[in-house]
DNA sequence: GCCAACGTTGGC
DNA sequence: GCCAACGTTGGC
């Protein structure tokens, strides 16, 4: 089982939106990048954990864990004219999009802020592409070593 | 609001 | 294939 961290943007679509969505589960559209297209279409798997990122906000950080609840499939709002991430090069015969339905699994007890994320850059979290100046993924794979490691900070 | 870093586009 | 221009991301 692979663990990952996605990003999103809480004024757009936050943990909280989540919560209440039915069945706690909803579709991970929208995202238009061919890295994190590749890891949704390619390599996550039903079962897989990932973070919860919130991105845009006074304190980025992780703020829950959510699951992998289907494989990697084509994205429908790419296809739709009036939808705010509509690609007209995308078209269901040939789509280039894909997104991977996720659920909510727990709120972490406390946010773990990208700041003290970054106070392990250069020893347990060194390599994690988050905590690397300039990053922009918004969907990155996360070790098992990492996983457990940013895990452990939620009582600290 | 600023701006550095990045990914994409398109002319050549 | 190169690379300048552009638009976007996202921390601060």
């Amino acid at each position: 089982m692979a663990h990952w961290l996605l990003k999103s943007e809480p004024d757009a679509f936050g943990i909280e939106n989540l919560k209440n969505r039915r069945n706690q589960t909803e579709p991970w559209d929208g995202v238009r990048n061919y890295q994190a297209r590749n890891m949704m279409r390619d390599q996550m798997q039903v079962g897989d954990l990932g973070f919860f990122y919130h991105s845009n906000v006074k304190e980025p950080g992780i703020v829950g864990i959510i699951e992998i609840v289907s494989a990697g499939h084509p994205d429908p709002t790419a296809f739709d004219p009036h939808a705010k991430y509509y690609d007209p090069k995308s078209d269901p015969d040939h789509p280039r999009w894909y997104l991977v339905d996720v659920r909510f699994v727990r709120d972490l007890k406390r946010t773990i802020s990208l700041s003290e994320l970054k106070d392990h850059a250069d020893d347990a979290l060194a390599g994690f592409p988050l905590v690397r100046k300039g990053n922009r993924l918004s969907i990155m794979p996360v070790t098992d070593q990492q996983w457990e490691f940013i895990l452990g900070l939620e009582n600290g």
